[in-house]
DNA sequence: GTCTATACAAGGATAGAC
DNA sequence: GTCTATCCTTGTATAGAC
């Protein structure tokens, strides 16, 4: 067994950055190519070459690629619900908020590097390495909900939207936006499924 | 180079029964193993056992991996577009075709077989193979889009309701909502997520 | 901590016998 | 058409020297 917890030396510079230490390098190269070509798509040689660190160097701070893939997923999943709660519990309205975390900028045609995981059975199928990417999602479900629920209570959304039911529907979007620009090749159908979304949320009450 | 036309024996089965020629039951083993394990988790070894046919078989009725699943992908892709069309093209108004649509059966927790080949890499940097999922998502939308452009033309939508647009979002939720799904081990979130969406479009008219 | 050597299964395919 | 033998590469890891 692997647990969540990674050595990683003591260093003052930015976590992948030039300067990184060895183990940091190996989980930045890990993310970027989870993100890309998934799990069983990436190969601990890939990620040595790509983190500059030879075999023996890996396998000295890593027990092997799972425990190095959790250590990728988790500063992942870290970073995109810190940037999510950002707008979300930012300035504005409720549906303001809503909105801008739709509109923020992305990295589209690369996709959500969690939701993309989903697709991975060996990820799937280990529960040590699907939780955070069960949690991830479920957190971020939840959070919308409580800023739909703040919309509802104070009149900007009707009663008739349900906030967890919309919460599912907003997430829904978002992912299922990345799919429709991947098989595109193109960024537009994410922006209008995004705007589909956003006119029929900010539609006005039926008096 | 590799062609979509596939020598298949005239066989009287039903595509992949029991009694299906051999390379027809290649091809099945090989639509099953994609949607399971995606193109590059499928290997021809596994492809082979599954379709009880062995090495030399499969390389007689098929050029390699990247050929057999161009004949995966593209029955998948015929079959999801029929019965898309089965529905958007039958009875009831456009928001009731809709609708059904989006509340007909699936096999949620396996995920859309042509959606996730979006993620599989080797997939989308082979032109070849990729055309097919480029273009059935494409018809998808394209075929969303004339119905809900009826239901706006006859007033069941509002003049908000951009056609196009709203297709994008429809077909993001049943995409996003497998990965909600997926995530969560159930079926819940995907449903959820059609219901907010279904509450938002029917939602009726501002007087 | 990092390097090199070694190991062995699996991926992906070809050759030629039957 | 199908089977077996063979081939080379890559995936994934261990062992031990430096």
């Amino acid at each position: 067994m692997y647990s969540a917890a990674v050595n990683v030396t003591v260093n003052t510079d930015a976590e992948g950055g030039p300067r990184a230490g060895t183990a940091d390098r190996l989980v930045e190269a890990t993310r970027d190519l989870l993100w890309e070509r998934g799990y069983t798509g990436t190969s601990p040689r890939a990620i040595q070459q790509r983190a500059g660190a030879g075999q023996g160097s890996m396998y000295h701070h890593f027990a092997g690629k799972p425990e190095l893939a959790l250590a990728a997923i988790t500063r992942t999943a870290g970073e995109l619900r810190a940037r999510a709660d950002g707008l979300l519990s930012g300035p504005g309205t409720a549906v303001e908020r809503v909105t801008a975390y739709l509109r923020r900028e992305r990295d589209v045609l690369r996709g959500c590097p969690i939701g993309r995981l989903t697709q991975d059975p060996d990820v799937m199928a280990d529960p040590v390495l699907r939780a955070p990417v069960e949690q991830t999602l479920g957190w971020l479900r939840g959070r919308l909900a409580e800023v739909l629920a703040e919309g509802r209570a104070n009149g900007e959304l009707p009663p008739s939207v349900d906030p967890s039911v919309t919460a599912a529907t907003v997430v829904a979007v978002l992912q299922g936006g990345y799919v429709l620009a991947r098989a595109a090749g193109d960024t537009d159908p994410f922006d209008q499924a995004v705007t589909g979304l956003i006119t029929l949320l900010a539609r006005p009450r039926p008096a």
